[in-house]
DNA sequence: CGTATCCTGACC
DNA sequence: GGTCAGGATACG
């Protein structure tokens, strides 16, 4: 979203399209079309989305979902192969909605219309501590892990900083959510704001192998605790790969 | 609440 | 060929 904002802030539309039947359905060309002469006023972002200002009032909102990045790139060179849609500017950039499964979400909302789904605190909101944690948990039935997940509940965390923030606060994802006691959420919402910070993680995407391994617990399913030398182990919540330390991480 | 679904790619 | 993948949403 950074790279987004330096390269696009500022500058005016030339063009858009998207050029993938699933990104077409929500961006077709009629609505690209309208993206061109639009001055792009500003670059905000909440939880996972991104939002494009626009000088006449719309917003264009994008979402990576599981895979997608922006390239930065500029109208001389070729697409690449897992661009799904672009934008190009006047002064010559292209940004590219690079998304190999084509699951990213690019919509425009005229101005007035809500871009946004309800969200919850951000992730990395000062104000997010254990009495508004317990607020929040008060009333799910279910297990912290996917409650974590939820973006009503956080804005921002995802399956791999859920995990990684239950390890370091020595709690299991299984907890029932709304059982969890003051000082385990104060413990749960210092370790959010700990795996977070861009000191304490990888520089790069994880799949970018050389970031790999740089996780306490994510994608380390029968690998040694970092703490106590358990096996890791992964189970399934909501669907999704949920790795703990079964000793060191309590209900 | 959990599950199926949207997609394509990497890896076994 | 099967399994898994950083997410969200519609549905039961």
């Amino acid at each position: 979203m950074r790279r987004l904002k330096r390269a696009v802030e500022g500058k005016t539309i030339a063009n858009a399209k998207a050029i993938h039947p699933a990104l077409l359905r929500q961006f077709p060309d009629a609505t690209a079309r309208r993206l061109r002469q639009r001055t792009i006023d500003s670059v905000e972002r909440r939880g996972k989305h991104q939002l494009l200002h626009l000088d006449n009032g719309a917003t264009l909102h994008a979402h990576f979902r599981m895979n997608g990045d922006w390239l930065i790139t500029s109208t001389e060179d070729p697409l690449d192969r897992f661009t799904r849609a672009f934008i190009e500017l006047t002064d010559g950039t292209r940004i590219e909605l690079q998304d190999s499964r084509a699951l990213a979400a690019l919509k425009l909302h005229p101005k007035g219309e809500d871009a946004l789904p309800a969200l919850g605190i951000e992730a990395n909101d000062a104000m997010l501590d254990a009495p508004h944690l317990k607020s929040v948990l008060a009333k799910r039935r279910g297990p912290i892990k996917p409650a974590l997940m939820d973006q009503k509940v956080i804005a921002g965390l995802g399956n791999i900083y859920a995990a990684e923030a239950l390890w370091r606060s020595m709690i299991s994802p299984r907890a029932v959510a709304s059982s969890i006691s003051l000082p385990r959420l104060e413990r749960l919402a210092d370790a959010i704001g700990f795996v977070l910070k861009s000191k304490n993680r990888p520089p790069g995407r994880y799949t970018d192998n050389e970031f790999r391994g740089r996780f306490q617990v994510y994608d380390r399913e029968g690998e040694a605790c970092r703490r106590c030398g358990t096996t890791i182990k992964r189970i399934q919540q909501a669907g999704r790969s949920t790795y703990f330390c079964p000793k060191c991480q309590r209900s």
